[in-house]
DNA sequence: TTGACAATTCTATAATCATGGAAATATAGA
DNA sequence: TCTATATTTCCATGATTATAGAATTGTCAA
């Protein structure tokens, strides 16, 4: 992952009523939730609900499909895996240390992909 | 870990400069660089790095300690840690997914503390 | 078609944030 | 003490962000 992409879905989540909407998909995965269902349970205006809504899902936090009149929102779960991995290999490097979800035992800094390293040799 | 901490952290990585900064400590983890020294590696003005440095640092993100005439800035790896096992909480839940770092086959929701859980039964 | 409803876009506004020059505050060495 | 250096605080400025009312677009069902 890029370090401008990690910038963006660090910013769409590091606003509350985003981490909300975020938090209240990942309830409602993976079918989702409709716009109106999240602007009711988390008493946000229409307007600024969607103004959130694109944010996420130009983070690629959260996919959107239309059925009928409703538009779902469903959270993407990779995205969050990405930003996951991102943020571990960014924070052990040289210390080598005692840094969070380990199982990572060669190749501290870099990373050979993007997708499904994680977990990649064990179990 | 809170919401309110979480999108602290998140809101202090989120900014260019700022993972920048932390990026830099992280590779001269633990002990860190001083202010003069992070400001010249990424050309930021003093005042600039100053006020990344306080964010950084009320996020907890950075610890500071003085040596000399200089201030030793470090990361503090912990915080990290904690925000990664947040995430993760909060990926997962009930879609009982594949979500990262895995290693978590039990209690996909709620979690017990806050420190010293990850990895917690396995090899 | 019309009407009802869902969602987005337009627009304005207030609030917050990032930036850096200049001044102030340490700290250490002479 | 005085001087040099490191860092922070003060301050102004421009940029971005969050918010929501109003208008618009899209979808469906008579």
């Amino acid at each position: 992952m890029q370090n401008r992409q990690a910038i963006t879905i660090l910013a769409a989540l590091a606003q509350e009523s985003r981490l909300a909407v975020y938090r209240l998909l990942i309830e409602h995965a993976p079918e989702g939730l409709a716009a109106s269902a999240i602007a009711e349970k988390l008493g946000l205006a229409n307007a600024t609900l969607s103004f959130h809504l694109k944010e996420l899902s130009h983070a690629g936090l959260v996919s959107s499909r239309q059925s009928g009149r409703f538009i779902y929102y469903a959270p993407v779960i990779e995205t969050m895996d990405e930003l996951v991995g991102y943020l571990t290999d960014h924070c052990c490097s040289q210390s080598g240390g005692t840094c969070a979800p380990a199982t990572r035992k060669s190749a501290p800094a870099k990373r050979v992909a993007a997708a499904g390293r994680r977990r990649s040799g064990s179990s």
